[in-house]
DNA sequence: GAATTTTACTGGAACGTTCCAGGTATCTTT
DNA sequence: AAAGATACCTGGAACGTTCCAGTAAAATTC
């Protein structure tokens, strides 16, 4: 091995290792160093070492882009779109993917889609480009079904997870938002509640709908109204919570429950409350979605809807592997299940589990 | 759309058009649609038109993976690695950095080490050998300079960001630790207190030191003792914090100000005080550091110590892709600096910024 | 010890691009 | 009308792998 030629600090003059160098340094051709990179136990150990020592003596490292060129179409990559790094709840649904790619050797491509049509569409392209085995996708609002098929029929499958492009018939991971939301205000209305609203969540997507309708289920068959103002979509998060309580309060006949379209919104009923002096748990039963990390931190405690972030991922990852190494398999839509969390802010007795 | 059209076409036996299948389609050469796809002006309109049609009439989508294999070393990518995707700030790093990189056309591959060794060790080796042109990475603690050393020497620059490996000669951008918390600090003091906590973070990572650094300059410069007691490392988040609270009423003179590694860590602390009906912001004063966007909607709202994270982005960017197209410059470290957010939380008058 | 099988390795085509060195028309110039 | 210039297009080698078909040597069989 040639002391000088790998070691030389400029990059820009020295290129990067390939097989051919590799086998020439150990003195076989590059085809035994194809196998050995691939455990093929036909070469001899003898050989095997030599050419692993050539291996960490040039610094080689493997080019998958040349393997997969030659390979047909397989890659270990797949893309992830997600709505955003920042929503925790997103970001606790990365890490899981991130996970569950791990163990099954693939490499996740991740990026956001910060709710843009245009964004998710750079990315996508991007990633197409770049020849990912197929995507798993939270659809920014407005996406269009004619443009998942696109990507469909340019050979690359994909997942929807979290919400759906309504009509679409591509396979998806959605969570019970429906029967999540129906059961927290069934929840409320066990303990008197009567005057409850259901603030948050975005018009254009899907899940707000599902959580809407179930919020509604459980308001008729109690035989419950609901006049319009009880109904407040906005964007979720933490600010909106705070002015949307405000809203609130202005009514004459003041609300007394309020099930919410996230727990981010529900922190911001929550900070809003304690500034007013309204106390959460007594004065006023407050729900959220989405059980993250911090909402059995909150003061009081916030009773939530838990959906597994984990279920999301796997579900997620075993559809679409089976659709990448088969066409053929019909698309499927799997429900992830919703459970109400009891805690302190409804002032229900806490449940143990 | 055709119902059971999405179902069908089989994409096993259906290739991903090349850019010979288009060339056959438009009838020119593959020379001329790749002169069509680097918008080459030589090209004749018509000619350009006609094989834009076949194009989109082929579902041809260009291949990366074989281009980067002929322009040599070459590719958009660029290895984003940070400790964590649930950790609010690491968050809004990686959204920044994904803005950074989407305006200047590369692709961001991103990933967590979740402060492991091996998970890290992982994800490098893997976007090795997808050939990213560069390293941003955020290194898991007891990473060694030895390891770091090795990627570079394979041809890979890397820029280190949020914390160093200790002796590294590496490119670095890292938040003004030291200054930022000795601000803080100073802030406390000149409000009166003189028992002064640190509490959070970890000793093996060095951006404690920097921020433990900080709270000692402070004190001492004010002549103020710090028995051992007063410093408290421990694993950031929010029930560290709900728990060192507690460690620190134990004391038998009681402390009257904590600075905390992080504003998550501050948030535990503000979520146990309510509990334990102690008033933050008059009977105790609380500091973070990393102005969360939740950190002026906490109540009371949270003084605390901000980097601006796009200024991370901005800079590891730029100094990676300097580093990229040219291997001789210098290695920089850059510092971005910190400021003191004034709000509630220390009962200090509010200034306006 | 000749024929056969097994073991261990190798040469080269192929993957889908890029890009250079040409190659034809067509257009100018004289 | 010949020569040169220009505009537009093309063939084919190269990039770093994989993998098939093949080869040479060693081991086994008869």
């Amino acid at each position: 091995m040639n002391p000088n030629n790998w070691n030389v600090p400029d990059k820009s003059l020295r290129k990067q290792a390939t097989l051919h160098d590799v086998a020439q340094d150990a003195g076989v051709s590059k085809s035994t160093v194809s196998l050995v990179l691939q455990d093929n136990p036909q070469v001899k150990d003898q050989t095997r070492e030599k050419v692993l020592r050539s291996i960490e003596a040039t610094g080689y490292v493997y080019n998958r882009k040349a393997a997969a060129l030659r390979q047909a179409q397989s890659s270990d990559l797949i893309g992830i779109l997600v709505n955003s790094f920042v929503t925790p709840y997103s970001a606790e649904i990365l890490n899981c993917f991130e996970q569950v790619a791990l163990s099954k050797g693939l490499v996740p491509m991740m990026a956001s889609n910060g709710e843009q049509l245009d964004q998710q569409e750079r990315f996508i392209k991007s990633y197409m480009e770049h020849k990912v085995s197929g995507f798993i996708i939270c659809p920014a609002p407005n996406t269009s079904v004619s443009w998942l098929d696109k990507i469909w029929r340019s050979g690359f499958p994909l997942v929807q997870i979290m919400r759906e492009v309504p009509f679409s018939q591509f396979p998806a991971v959605i969570a019970d938002n429906r029967n999540g939301v129906r059961e927290a205000t069934r929840h409320l209305i066990s303990l008197g509640h009567q005057k409850i609203a259901f603030v948050g969540g975005d018009e254009a997507i899907s899940d707000y709908h599902e959580r809407l309708g179930g919020y509604m289920d459980a308001m008729s068959e109690a035989g419950l109204s609901v006049p319009e103002a009880y109904v407040l979509p906005i964007s979720q998060g933490r600010a909106a919570g705070r002015q949307v309580l405000q809203t609130l309060l202005s009514y004459k006949t003041r609300v007394t429950a309020i099930v919410c379209f996230s727990d981010l919104m529900a922190y911001g009923i929550l900070s809003m409350s304690r500034e007013l002096g309204i106390e959460v748990g007594k004065d006023l039963a407050v729900i959220g979605f989405d059980d993250l990390a911090d909402s059995s931190l909150t003061h009081p405690a916030l009773t939530t809807v838990r959906v597994q972030p984990e279920d999301f991922a796997i579900s997620a990852m075993e559809m679409l592997q089976n659709h990448i190494q088969n066409s053929q398999v019909p698309a499927e839509r799997r429900v992830i299940p919703a459970k109400l969390i009891v805690r302190e802010s409804c002032g229900a007795p806490q449940n143990i589990n």
